[in-house]
DNA sequence: GATGGTTAGATAGTGACACTCTCCAAGGAA
DNA sequence: TTCCTTGGAGAGTGTCACTATCTAACCATC
């Protein structure tokens, strides 16, 4: 299909697509002519990954370039492509090593993370992990604001998230093929966290209600 | 203390300071002079809480201002405040009611939760709420990816939701006045909203690692 | 009582980001 | 032949969160 067939059959503007064909995050069509270009089913489905996981997501377009060519790199077995392409989101930085809370939040995060079992390898250490950083980024700034997020107060959220991560793999492992499963990983990781949010929001208005509202 | 004294104990640049006293999310100091105010330990809890809220909860600066003026309206009782100050961060826009894929979400998303028995008053009907609204277009989302998203699926994320929700209105419960408690609440929702993304990312590495790599 | 350094407040500018517009030459259709 | 469309490239747009500059007033010091 042409460009504007694309276009049509996605619901997102020609110039938008061709900027995301500039960036790279869609592989160039088939030309067929110096000035005609030929697109399948595959770039309709990238492209509508591409909008679920900018807008849906709001991952900005540079890092969704980076999680896109994780998902392609054929040199990675199927374990790291995941943790690659989930690297490549955006993360906070290193925090500074001398701030007092930033140490607080470490001990408390590491806590955590060690009363859960959770393990990790030589080539993978938890410093080296993105989310590692932005969760420590976060607890030190509610630490900051003088809240309670001790490993007494976070323990509860780690295993909610633990279940959490067993109900997303099981929907991984519907998918068959190591590709599907890789793009499922992705797509599920980065779009359910608008769904996560939202019932956890809906279900404060409701636990609000239960404890505060006199019937 | 001066607007220096201020930026020096925040960490907060003057002139971003500066810009938040015109935007209207810190209240003005108390002018000494025509020239110089004075700024208490309020303005500073109050500059932190800004800067959370922006920084790591990335909310929009208007949206900031909308929240924070919820937290001092006085005219409205302990949970419409707290749903109110919620309601004021950024949500999705109403669906069209002719998308076949908005309405399939709509039908899962009522499911789970009348499947979960969260019930929704007269004043407080589920369609006015933006989490609600934000929730049916993440959903709406994936289903038109081609990922699934039925009521079979979004129930243990509801139930993981409601756990949740219940440990953060334990940590509310904590504070004794209810300004304290509707400040906390806000903190706490928005700011663990990267804790809970990070520790399931964490927690996921961890499935993938148990799944998929053979030791 | 001149002087140098601050201060609050206003205005304009910056850089990042995600598009979006405008133009161009090459194709294809009437 | 004429007109419209296409893909591609560069420049422009709107938004957002600051940030730099300026100005007049103020305070402390010499």
């Amino acid at each position: 299909m042409r460009l504007a067939e694309l276009s049509e059959r996605s619901g997102v503007a020609a110039a938008t697509i061709k900027y995301y064909l500039r960036e790279g995050l869609l592989p160039p069509g088939d030309r067929v002519t110096a000035t005609q270009a030929d697109y399948g089913t595959a770039h309709l489905q990238r492209l509508k990954l591409v909008r679920a996981l900018i807008q849906v997501g709001r991952v900005p377009v540079a890092a969704a370039k980076d999680v896109l060519a994780a998902l392609e790199d054929d040199s990675l077995d199927h374990h790291a492509r995941l943790g690659v392409a989930v690297e490549a989101l955006p993360n906070a930085p290193e925090p500074d090593p001398d701030d007092p809370y930033a140490q607080a939040a470490r001990a408390s995060v590491d806590a955590v993370i060690d009363g859960l079992g959770w393990q990790y390898g030589g080539s993978d250490p938890r410093g080296s992990s993105g989310a590692y950083l932005t969760l420590l980024a976060a607890v030190t700034a509610l630490a900051r604001l003088g809240y309670p997020c001790g490993a007494e107060e976070l323990a509860p959220y780690a295993r909610a998230a633990a279940q959490t991560a067993v109900t997303d793999l099981d929907l991984v492992e519907r998918y068959e093929s190591p590709a599907e499963q890789v793009e499922a990983a992705v797509a599920l990781t980065v779009l359910y966290e608008p769904v996560l949010l939202s019932l956890r929001r809906l279900a404060q208005a409701q636990e609000s209600a239960r404890r505060f509202v006199r019937p």
